[in-house]
DNA sequence: AATGAATGAGATTTCATTCAT
DNA sequence: TATGAATGAAATCTCATTCAT
């Protein structure tokens, strides 16, 4: 019966252990990450983690949440200044961020993400997909002409998801044939003509 | 030391091993997906998957072959017509056939890539890029203007990978707010917009 | 129910089947020694190892019995010739010839001892050891004075157990330090010696 | 990956889990020596065992270790007064205080032995024949005139290794025709009547 | 509170033997 | 008769979770 942690080593331990997850999924991948591993690299006996899960998935749990939270933070934090720019250049800077954060430790989070630890849990990305949704919906309001656009709903769904499964994707290739600002350029135009001609033709 | 199956027998129980992985994966995901279950859902005993795979993972690399082949083998028929048409025709009628053939058998394969079977192997879809980009080729050279797009190796980039991997996200979602034809056309559309606005802006 | 194999044919097999059991064991071990690898060897399929043998176990004794037939029947060939000759030379000649014998064929034989496939019926090599027995028994015969030498029994059972063991471990060893001939001779006059020592002594 | 036992209730159960394999190995020989029966025999599960060793081959290989060590040391322990007696009557205290070892426990190590468990890592037995070696030289050099002896490392040799393997098959016999006594005096008056006769010939 | 040790439950794999043709 | 295929039974090993200190 793990209770929430109230002191401050136990707050500690509690980090530690996520932590360790993160650790342990991105060097020896899922199957890698036993109970005994974590507690290893989280410097605690392996009966210990059972003082702050119930089980090992309430740590993927854990992590899942961690992870998906510091991304909409992270999103949150650029929405103001997004809005105020075209709509290439917000996507353009938004893939741009996301990978800086996904490449941080030693690509700590993206390895993970590779590992589809998430993946059975993909609604659990669903944070992410509202944090983009809303800044979109911002960035909308921001540019009101883009209302006239058809189907804009679609195009919102089509440019979140892609921005965050191409990015994934791009990160992972060992040698990509282009850089990161060519591929962020690249999908950042494609939203951003897209909406041009749109409207253009709509006109 | 498992023998590659001569007698008819043989061959229909090294098939029904693989159809027994599918539909195991699909029902009850990967960790359901034990040698028992399969050999049940195959109607064999468990000793008998070891007449033809050498392990447990050989089985998953069999059904991840099949499946790539299958996709692969899709898109080679579709691409003499598809590259006459034009670039948002093309992909918005692959993105229809995409979806047809995974949702075929109760979702089987879908279900299969949803449970991220391959994405450990996602090298294996190399097969299915390869054919797509192999499209994406052919059907540049039957509309050679394209060559003038700049950068056009990222957009058959972006197209490709964000087709595939938004398809498979759409199709997963249970409660979609607009219908599989408006999404592709979305897609199909932002590929289109895109090369027509870069040709125009070149010029 | 295996039957003795009364046509060419069928003797040809089960030959074939004891054979492929040496060489196995000789070069996979006693545990790579599976009915599937032994049928192979023989060229035959699985199950008609058992139109010959009940089972596995079978084969081995069978194995076994040809085994010490064999070297009894050297043992016997020789008996005569040895009576004759001093006990040193005896032993010494006893030893090449066994020496011989064992490294036949890739040292099949040797192999298989050392596999220590019939240690466990060590009893097995009883036809062996009342072969050199009967020999020693028949030197004795041949050599009255040495009837003079006390506890002759177990000069007898010290002199071939040592023979035996001793030199199949010498065959055993990768880099010996002294040829098979000085190594023979040791042995050999060490037996020869004992009984000259003791006669002197009784005297 | 089995830790090494720092507690002390976990050296107990590393200790009796060797001791359950002699003990397994003793009475049901190597084909009955599975992890579950030396569990059983140990008193613990399964599971436990691979706290502490890595797999079953781990286990003999410990208990290798250990009964060449004990035996090694128990020769280490008799070669200050060995080396002060003669050839004969070395060998023969030799042998006679291996049997005792060997009978101990319901002749636990012997039938160990028998089993050849070790057999296949008769390399393992090194340790035993250094030791033997050792004292060998040692009793050399308390009698340097041996040193006039031809090719006196083949009588080591051949004492050492006839000594041992004859030693271990006569404690395997149901019913030796003569008492362990007479056959260490014989083993041992044919290595000192060996060295007696070169000597006195070479002179 | 913390943890080294212990383990039940279950997964993968092996193989001698039998089946069916 | 001969055999490729099939399998029951059992062995090895793993690991999340609990126990005992």
């Amino acid at each position: 019966m793990p209770r929430k942690p109230t002191q401050t080593r136990a707050k500690h331990t509690y980090a530690a252990i996520i932590e360790a997850g993160f650790i342990v999924v991105a060097k020896e991948g899922i199957k890698g990450a036993t109970t005994r591993n974590i507690a290893d690299a989280a410097g605690i006996g392996v009966a210990s983690i059972y003082e702050y899960f119930n089980n090992k998935d309430e740590i993927f749990a854990a992590m899942s949440e961690q992870l998906t939270q510091e991304i909409a933070a992270m999103i949150k934090g650029l929405t103001p200044r997004l809005v105020r720019v075209s709509l290439t250049e917000a996507v353009y800077e938004m893939i741009v961020e996301l990978a800086k954060l996904l490449r941080q430790n030693d690509e700590r989070y993206l390895r993970c993400l590779q590992e589809s630890m998430m993946l059975e849990r993909m609604d659990k990305l669903g944070k992410v997909y509202r944090a983009l949704t809303d800044l979109f919906t911002a960035h909308t309001f921001a540019h009101p002409e883009h209302l006239n656009v058809p189907n804009l709903p679609v195009v919102a769904y089509v440019l979140i998801n892609s921005g965050v499964f191409t990015t994934l994707r791009y990160l992972s290739q060992p040698n990509p044939q282009f850089t990161l600002e060519e591929f962020a350029r690249g999908i950042a135009k494609m939203g951003g003509h897209y909406v041009e001609v749109e409207l253009s033709t709509k006109h």
